[in-house]
DNA sequence: GAAGATTATCTGCCATAGAGTATAAAGTTA
DNA sequence: TAACTTTATACTCTATGGCAGATAATCTTC
């Protein structure tokens, strides 16, 4: 499934719900990405100034790629930014 | 088009080229997104460690947005990687 | 090829990410 | 509720991003 991610916060959410549908520990994942388990938890709670490679790397941990493409009127995942 | 980017150095070029073809100069995303035109050089250039929430400033200031999904077994612009 | 525009780099400065290491706080399970 | 696991924070230190401000290098165009 796509998801839509506008702002830091939205990616560290989603980062998360991948790790666990994945069954992984922050360490675990961590490890993978080769980044301290302390910087998985700061990047999923959102951190704006993450690095950019340590965000890919906890993609590409995750077996995660990105598009970027052409902003669509309104998204679903609109409504999360309610929250 | 939606254009899947592995690496900054990927992103970087994907936002070069919607920055040219919305006939923006640096400068002028620059202003739009709230950085310098220096840092929008180092961006399109692929800096590793650019700060996300520069990054997510610049898409912003072009119309673009993010989504992330599992990896495809293999996608297309693969073939970009061999340059 | 000179003028003008655009992009790439540089210096100084400050803020902070992330490593390394550790512990506190939350959550989970017996 | 004690024991264990997982996640959030803390502290020091080093590296570097991005701002300010500016100039060099590289296109464009006439």
């Amino acid at each position: 499934m796509a998801e839509l991610v506008r702002s830091p916060k939205q990616i560290g959410a989603v980062l998360r719900r991948y790790r666990r549908g994945q069954n992984l520990t922050q360490a675990d994942l961590a490890k993978r990405a080769g980044v301290r388990q302390s910087t998985v938890s700061q990047v999923e709670g959102g951190l704006e100034t993450a690095k950019l490679n340590t965000l890919m790397d906890m993609l590409r941990a995750l077996d995660l790629e990105v598009v970027i493409q052409p902003r669509t009127k309104s998204s679903h995942s609109d409504i999360e930014d309610l929250f």
